[in-house]
Order: structure tokens, then sequence, then C-alpha cells
DNA sequence: TCTGGGGTCCTAGGACCC
DNA sequence: TCTGGGGTCCTAGGACCC
């Protein structure tokens, strides 16, 4: 079913699901059901919209040389994991969290590019611009995911005027972006996200509102939202697989092997019954920030610093969100891949990087690191809209800070939200960032290593680039921004003009006399 | 060279209060 | 001074999702 997802496959892949969706005499039968019980619209006007493999489609657009070839996009490091495949490296059998040392070894040949969220926040913008067009009601989910309540948007509650809105929709996406989503409608907001996942990639599929329990029957039960492995588990050992059986098995029983909300929650969904609604504007319930090292921490004061580091950054992310919050967690995950938690609700929310880092600290003293800490993570919750300071937080800060002054002679500016300075900054040229070269504009680090950094020049609107190697301290080379993937030059608004070198935009000849040597693209 | 980072929701036990 | 029960808050852990 997976490699039924590939670009070539697709075609046998979909009618799959036209199969299903038409098939069933008694489906008139069933929307007379599912309309009595309420739970599952009358008509298909709940959109989702999942964006085809977004990172990887991004780097794509972006970087004409990986057009068509295998990318995986995540981290790039001894124990990074993929964040996203593009459809030609599943190809290969590589997925998603799966780490990146397997999937080298599956594709070898594949570019390994550190994900870049600025350019995947623009284009999500873009998207969700778009659906904002067509409802008040929408809730991201993702960058690249969201649900949309046509019906709240105006939408006439009929299926061919759903699926017109839905096309035009992907058009658009399309012509704004240069990517392709792919949409799933239907009554539900389950329903809609299984129509979508069927319609990749590239597609569009709507369930008709009485043929969803007829098409879920004989689905794996992994297909519900929420049934994990370990659910899954338990459920294949009371000798329920598919979701017909999970509906047979009746409430009680999911119940028994679930526990009450979860039991009660995957027997509805077996049901085809989902009325949760479509909610915009959700607040978050925590912010919290956590590094997995690239060699395990044995040293306690650097577990330490490495601590309130993460506590300052943490504070940095609510106080840009305008948050303030009242539970401070810390997150240690061991040599072995054990993880513990420890968490302090304090008596009132603070937004205080001074008070976040000393409870960080304390409860760091309640755990034994002695065997190495392969991550640390720092989080706040219970979370309030900041309006005022918290005086029983600011008491708290000088008392405590009095007294851990002699025991702890941590540096510690002052303000978390203080940057460090560019200069302090090694220089990390990591795969697939964006640069910019006096001479030769616009570009992305395709590697780097042994004192050199190769990088190929192109732009989202180039033909593909060629390569050059420089030294990493070229004085030439810096850090770039992401280009508009869509538009073209003039979409450029940046005061950097070696973007857009005269030697790119003339088509480039044979150049290399002057910086470095020429490399063969992999 | 196994296993990221950012979240959400649920459960269960103990404290505490009525 | 043998003992019931409910509600809420806090803490820790776990499953799941993208």
């Amino acid at each position: 079913m997976r490699c039924g997802s590939v670009w070539s496959a697709r075609g046998c892949w979909r009618p799959a699901w036209s199969v299903w969706g038409c098939r069933g005499p008694a489906s008139g039968r069933l929307s007379v059901v599912c309309g009595s019980i309420g739970d599952v619209r009358s008509a298909p006007t709940i959109l989702h919209l999942d964006m085809d493999a977004f990172y990887a489609a991004c780097e794509q657009a972006a970087k004409p040389s990986l057009r068509g070839k295998p990318v995986v996009v995540g981290g790039i490091g001894p124990r990074g994991v993929v964040a996203t495949a593009s459809y030609e490296a599943r190809v290969f059998g590589i997925r998603s969290a799966m780490p990146t040392a397997q999937a080298r070894r599956l594709c070898p040949n594949a570019a390994y590019l550190h994900p870049r969220f600025l350019l995947y926040r623009q284009v999500s913008d873009a998207v969700m611009e778009l659906l904002r067009a067509l409802s008040p009601l929408v809730e991201p989910l993702s960058l690249d995911e969201a649900f949309v309540d046509l019906e709240a948007g105006g939408v006439a509650a009929e299926t061919s005027a759903v699926r017109a809105v839905g096309e035009k929709l992907r058009r658009d996406i399309r012509e704004a972006t240069g990517l392709t989503g792919s949409v799933g409608l239907a009554g539900a907001k389950m329903l809609a996200k299984i129509a979508s996942e069927a319609a990749k990639p590239d597609g569009l599929v709507v369930i008709e509102p009485g043929t969803e329990r007829e098409l879920l029957g004989p689905m794996t039960v992994r297909t519900l939202p929420g049934v994990g492995p370990a659910t899954a588990e338990a459920l294949r050992r009371a000798g329920i697989t598919t979701v017909a059986e999970t509906a047979e098995a009746g409430e009680a029983e999911l119940v028994r092997l679930l526990g009450k909300a979860h039991g009660a929650g995957l027997y509805a969904m077996a049901l085809g019954q989902d009325d949760r609604p479509v909610v915009a504007d959700r607040d978050a319930k925590s912010v919290s920030v956590e590094d997995t090292f690239e060699v395990d921490l044995t040293d306690r004061t650097r577990v330490r610093t490495e601590l309130v580091r993460l506590a300052d950054r943490c504070v940095h992310r609510l106080r840009e969100a305008g948050r303030s919050g009242r539970t401070v967690v810390i997150k240690v995950r061991n040599y072995d891949f054990s993880t513990l938690t420890r968490s302090e609700t304090l008596r009132g929310p603070t937004d205080d990087p001074g008070v976040v880092r000393e409870a960080a600290v304390r409860l760091l003293e309640t755990v034994d690191t002695t065997g190495g800490v392969r991550l640390l993570g720092v989080g706040v919750s219970g979370l309030a809209d900041f309006t005022q300071e918290d005086l029983f937080a600011q008491l708290a800060t000088e008392r405590e800070a009095a007294e851990t002054a002699q025991a702890a002679p941590e540096p510690a500016a002052d303000d978390a939200s203080e940057p460090e300075p560019e200069e302090a900054r090694p220089r990390r040229w990591h795969p697939g960032l964006d640069v910019v070269h006096d001479e030769y504009g616009a570009g992305w680090v395709q590697g780097s290593g042994v004192g050199r950094v190769t990088v190929r020049f192109e732009t989202p609107w180039s033909a593909p680039g060629r390569v050059r190697t420089f030294a990493v301290e070229d004085p030439a080379l810096r850090p770039g921004e992401p280009l508009p993937l869509v538009g073209g030059p003039e979409a450029v608004q940046s005061s950097d003009p070696a973007i857009l070198p005269k030697s790119l935009s003339a088509g480039g000849g044979d150049d290399t006399e002057s910086v470095g040597e020429e490399i063969s693209s992999r």
C-alpha cells in the first residue's frame, strides 16, 4: 500500500478508492442511518488538506537540480531522523521517523538536507491564507495540514459544489506555491483525513456520507486516528485487526481493552461517527524545547549549562508567543533511551527566564545522570496570557537566586531573549542551507567537510545550477535567506543585491577561473 | 551508524478538602 | 479513634500525531 503512494503506481492506487466509494447498493440506506444519528454531516463539507511530501517538495521547488530526484529532509547528524522523504526517495523504502543513518544505507545518493523552517513557514502561510479565503473556520494541524469547514464558509452543501471548491483550491495552491496538495472531503474530520490520505499524492477524494462504514470496514484498524503501534498490538492480541472487527467487538470490550476514553472514542470512530467540530484559533497549551546531543553528556556541570540554555530558549519562545506559564517541566533521556520528566508548579504564571531557569535546575537535582544524558528538554505548561508581572514569581526569583548564588556560579546573562552575537557562533554549513556569494549570487550548501564547503548556485526560477567549492572561511560567502518559490526574480524582496548577480541572469558561461574548482554533481 | 522535535490527550495515584 | 465518597490539583508516564 505504501508503494501505492509513489508516482508510478498512483494510477492503480487511487481508482481502488473510487471503486469503494461508488460500490454498495446499500449506500442510500446507510446515508439514512447516519443522517438520523447526526454524527456525520449529510454533505461532505469538511475539507482536509495535506500537502504532498511538504518539506521535500519545498526543497525541490527551491532547488531545480533536485527535481525528480530522491530528497530527504531531516536531522543530518549521527542521531538524526527523517522528517520528510520525497516520493522518489520513498521508492527506496525511506520513511518519516526513520534514522537518517538507515536512510543513507537504503539510498546513499539521495540529497540529505537540513530543514529550513523559515521557508516552510512562508509557504505554509500562503497556503493557509488560501484556506481562510474559503471559510472562517480553518484549523491548522501543522505547517502542511489543516481542516476547513466549508459549510461555515457558505459553500453549498452538495457534493458537486464542495468538489469544485476542492479542485479550485488545489489549482490555487499550485499557482501560489508551485506545490501540490491532496484534498479529502467528507462529512466528518476523521473521514476527511482518511480521504486526503487516499488522494495522495496530488489528488482529491470525496467520501459520500452514507458510504463510510462499508468503506472503513475492511481497512486495518491502524487507519483510524489514535491507533498507533501499542493500541494496534493490544487489539491484535484480542483478535481485532480491521475496522469492521473493531466495531463488532462492541464498546464495552474496547473500553476493557483500552480504557474509558480511548475505547469509547475508538468505537465511535469504527462506526464512522465523529462529530468533532473544526476549531479555529486553538491556543497552545504548552511550549517546550529539547536537544539531543551527538555524544551523551556525562559531565554534570555541562548538563546543567545545557539545561539553562534550554530554559532560556524555552522562555524566549514563550515570550514570543506573548504567554506565560505556571508549570515548569524538564525532560531527561538517558544513554539507554529511558526517559523521565520532572515538573514543578509555581504559585503563578511567569515568563521570567530566571524563574524558569532555577526551577529547571532544581528539578535536575532530583535526577541521576551518571550514566550519561542523551537528551535534555525544558517546557512550560499551564499557560496564561501574559498581562501582568507576577509578584510571587518575582519574589521567588530573588529568594532562590540568593540561595543558589554560592552553590551555582553560573554566568547567565540577565535577559534570555538576547540572541548570541552572530560572530560568536561558528559557521555551520549544513547541507541545504541558503548562501549568497559576492560573485556567484544565491545558492545552497551541497556539502561540507575538511575545511571546504560545496555550493550549488541556482534559484527556484533558474535552470539547474553548477557547483563550486570554497574554503569554509571564504569571506565572499555568507548565509542567505530563502527565496520565493514562485514569481521569479521580481518577487525577491531583499536588501542583498548579490542574490541576483549579473553572471546568473546572463545565463552564466564557463567562468570558473577565480574562486573554486568544479565538482561533479552526484 | 537505531530511535528528532514539537505538540496533544489520557491515566493513575496521592494530597487535600469537604 | 475502624475508615465512606467525591472533587480537584499535582506529578509522572505513556501513546499518539505530524
